[in-house]
DNA sequence: TTGACAAACTGACTGGCGGTCATTAATTGT
DNA sequence: ACAATTAATGACCGCCAGTCAGTTTGTCAA
């Protein structure tokens, strides 16, 4: 019967989303070095066994995480895409999404920053590296699009590089999170504000720079 | 006796740079998570114990490489801020130096990508750590100076906020750098040349939006 | 209802690594 | 020559990611 299927796949993916909530919180409240595989099944009522036959190894659980928040900021994007807003005005309320983002999904944030270290260390075939490889391509090719209509509407200057806009936005977002993190651990600090500072005169900077006069 | 004194403070710190030598080698053919401190104790011919007597964890020699590049793009900018150059010319020296760094010294680079992580798993009271810290305090001063410096003698518009800027620049270095390596692990790739070309836009973008018309 | 088969789950176990410490070796001062 | 101090060693410990033989649960045909 094809709905004891379906049934079946719905449970698994439920049971994925368990282990995923359970690894937030636990990696949240201890960090991902410190947090075990063992913390994870008890926050989930699991057995450690089970977790592997979800995950391959605890980096794939941190990938899983880091994946959520890009689809989050990428279902932002989306929305912000949509809107009949000029090009500029796009650009703000990402700046605007993401500064929200940051004071509000702490878990994710910390994801965020440990991407690297993580994607690094997974076998290369990984679906999980694979999917968040591909939603980081999503989420260039989303800013592009804007860049590009703003181009083509006349609002960013036509000499403008695209692409490296994107990548420039990204790789600020990457850089602010990993720096405020580096020199206060607590995310609550002031630190916070200081790179929040820094991300307003960045897209204050930038706007200024492609805006057409 | 002082000079025997003197002479086991050298040797100490020869000793510690063996160790520091060793792991770079280590840590940039193996990567960090799989380098063993045995693995270091063997390519420095020593014992795994003696490791101990000179660092306290396996992050501060981490952290002792990344203090190492810390220095070489400081003395870089000494160098700059001491020419006669105008300031934006210090920045664009910065950017070439910058870019010459990643090409050469690719493990420093690595250093500085792991950096957080390490740094965020030593104890608070870590002489390294602080003195990681220290140094990236004294870069921020010193972008922070040629951008005073241009406002000054007028190269640099008046109302441009140089904490931020420099923040700027520095968040914009780490976030090319963690999401270069991000794709692609291999440092010689063409993502490499992708990075470069974001950093050249960033400078670009960058004075042209602080440079006094 | 039953029993056979499969799929999901378990937790004791292993290997390997970071870090320690009692012991040994080397160096210094007398 | 001989304490005494300092440096170096490597066997050892605790811990944890990851495994796997065995158990439970669920499915379905007879």
């Amino acid at each position: 019967m094809m709905s004891i299927l379906e049934r079946k796949e719905r449970e698994k993916e439920y049971r994925r989303r368990t282990i995923i909530d359970a690894a937030e919180k636990v990696f949240f409240s201890k960090g991902f070095e410190v947090a075990t595989m063992q913390d994870i099944a008890n926050e989930a009522d699991l057995s450690k066994g089970t977790l592997y036959l979800y995950f391959k190894t605890k980096n794939e659980v941190c990938l899983a995480i880091y994946l959520r928040s890009l689809k989050i900021i990428s279902s932002y994007l989306e929305k912000i895409i949509e809107e009949k807003d000029d090009a500029i005005e796009k650009i703000l309320n990402f700046y605007k999404v993401f500064n929200l983002f940051i004071g509000e999904q702490p878990a994710y944030y910390m994801a965020i920053l440990n991407y690297r270290q993580h994607g690094t260390h997974c076998s290369e075939d990984s679906k999980i590296l694979k999917a968040c490889i591909q939603q980081n391509a999503v989420i260039n090719s989303q800013l592009i699009n804007i860049i590009e209509e703003g181009k083509t509407r006349g609002s960013i200057k036509d000499d403008v590089e695209s692409a490296n806009i994107s990548r420039l936005i990204w790789n600020n977002r990457t850089g602010i999170l990993s720096n405020s993190v580096l020199i206060e651990t607590d995310i609550a600090s002031e630190t916070i504000q200081q790179g929040k500072d820094a991300i307003r005169y960045f897209f204050k900077l930038m706007i200024e720079a492609i805006r057409s006069k």
